[in-house]
DNA sequence: CTTCTTGCAAATGATTTGCACGCTA
DNA sequence: TAGCGTGCAAATCATTTGCAAGAAG
């Protein structure tokens, strides 16, 4: 599996950027088979499948339980330094019989690069403005 | 906008729930206009979208910020009661440089009914195994 | 007459699936 | 030969969009 080599890309990818860079290589292999092998790698809990609110599924190429900040302007996600929230979470047959499984924090925000931009912008548009 | 109406379902609503309901009253209404007008709606502040880890989006009939729980084997949204976790969350230009605006917490849990389901099957197989 | 809102159907975008083929045991 | 993993294309599913027609001002 060279998808697992390509997730060494220390990044956030979804399906189809995992397809463009595993193409570099493997020039015939098909979109289908990045789908089933990101799958199987992931239930193999070799990656991390991350369902945002986001239209894309991605893929993280660490296990290990952490959250994620995404741009709401470009999709840019990243890794966000938020302590563990297993605590705050109801614990096992918690609240109102539910089992409790997991929990999933999102934080969104905006990134430099596109704040940055709409800086410039706004910059932009007081100029032509005077 | 009957559809307004309809969020008094207190519920965690897909479209297609939305235009079943609607369509109880407006048989000829169209899921097309049901999509644009929950957009309106939630532009407006009037209902508020949810962007979960799942394939649909809901909407919700409370624009209070609150967090909820999704069965992962019916996909039934709830209220949680968790504390506000602003404060977790970095703040401002906080983390690298980001702008942070908002962020999300999903809970992922089995409800009631289908842990109650699978009890029955566990004990059904038994039986059968006896 | 102009504008806004619809129904309808077609378009989109991400993901999944059916199928036939080639590779390996 | 049996079975798995693949490329390819078609199928799904939720959501969006273009367009012509009707309602409202």
């Amino acid at each position: 599996m060279i998808l697992e080599e390509i997730q060494k890309s220390h990044r956030h990818l979804t399906a189809s950027e995992v397809y463009d860079l595993v193409r570099e290589r493997l020039p015939n292999i098909s979109l289908g088979t990045v789908y089933r092998n990101l799958e199987v790698l992931s239930d193999l809990g070799l990656i991390r499948r991350l369902d945002l609110g986001d239209t894309k599924r991605r893929y993280d190429f660490t296990t290990e339980k952490h959250y994620h900040i995404r741009c709401v302007k470009c999709g840019r996600v990243e890794d966000i330094d938020i302590e563990n929230l297993d605590s705050l979470c109801p614990k096992g047959d918690g609240d109102r019989g539910w089992r409790i499984i997991d929990h999933n924090l999102e934080v969104l925000g905006i990134c430099p690069e596109c704040n940055h931009n709409a800086n410039s912008n706004k910059q932009n548009k007081e100029e032509t403005h005077v």
